[in-house]
DNA sequence: TATTTTTATGCAATTAGTTGCATACTTCTA
DNA sequence: TAGAAGTATGCAACTAATTGCATAAAAATA
């Protein structure tokens, strides 16, 4: 399973606590990545159970106790292992495309509809990473070579998405010069 | 859960046992959704204790019989229903970009090793997709018609393969430029 | 003729992920 | 000052998917 190991990577520059990785999480591998806070906290504790990182409770006057979690030697071993070792290539398994697979049986306004949906829903995300890439422009020399592994992978967030809004615009146009059914 | 309704998508069109099932799922559904053989026979069972499916033996001799499944007026409904109800973005979850992410912590060289093999395997899958699509061109209209909308999820299987493969030549452009770890 | 591949099905155990709920305190906003 | 949003954690039940095993016969190939 690789959540663990995308925690992992997180936690190896710096511990924090379960909220902590929920947000990294969201802001730096939330263009490849989606983990709901349950499946988070869950990892978590199952990883500490294995001995894979610390846990120290931080207690916080009035706020509940925060555990900061933290990699341990074995946690660190475990994380180069599963990077040298290949990873399966990726299932994409999207029900967007389920369903056109199947337009025969619906209406094309209602795909066209939904289609829509989905555009306005990438271009968001995609003018998201757009302005962290112009971000990353601005940066010197030094800080971009420090940054240019999590750049590529928002590079590979970005053709992704742009290659998604050229098909997008293919099913458009057939959904639309169609007036039959 | 949508491999209930891709399945159903399938059988909408023509009745067929487990096996027939798996074969058309990966050749028609497989450049965006993979299943294995278990997940099909499971799923087979639980919607025919639904009613979204019938089931008929088909004794042959010397073979085991086969149990040959065809949609229910139930089924049909439920795929509509389906169908009309819009589906949530797709996750991603790709492990090779949490590699990529924390590919600080690795060799270049390895990470290099890696994105040429995914290549490979990305390169293989476009050129089966362009065959297909040569093929597509050659049909008449109203094959072509009949056809259109599996098409368009070829259509997005090449231009996603096609997207992917761009990155991974920036990637493999940065990985080769840089000598030092 | 022996081995491998393909056809054809399925169980059981485990792992992974989702959904819904629950608590509790802080800070921001109308 | 009331209510909404954000911080912070977690359980329990359920659904989905993987892994490993198991059977058994036909067809292809070496």
């Amino acid at each position: 399973m690789s959540l663990k190991h995308a925690i992992m990577v997180l936690l190896e520059t710096e511990a924090g606590s379960g909220y902590d990785l929920l947000k990294r999480f969201n802001q730096r591998l939330g263009f490849f990545w989606q983990a709901s806070h349950q499946q988070i906290y869950q990892q978590l504790k199952v990883m500490h159970q294995e001995k894979l990182i610390d846990c120290t409770l931080e207690t916080q006057q009035g706020k509940p106790d925060r555990k900061i979690y933290a990699m341990t030697e074995a946690g660190h071993n475990e994380l180069l292992a599963w990077l040298h070792k290949a990873c399966k290539p990726q299932k994409i398994n999207d029900s967007l495309l389920v369903k056109l697979y199947g337009g025969h049986l619906l209406n094309d306004a209602i795909l066209l509809d939904e289609i829509r949906q989905h555009k306005e829903q990438h271009n968001k995300a995609l003018s998201i990473m757009l302005e962290l890439e112009q971000k990353f422009e601005t940066l010197n020399n030094h800080e971009r070579k420090d940054l240019a592994f999590p750049f590529l992978t928002l590079r590979r967030g970005i053709l992704g998405e742009q290659a998604w809004l050229v098909w997008a615009d293919e099913v458009e146009a057939f959904l639309s010069s169609t007036d039959a059914d």
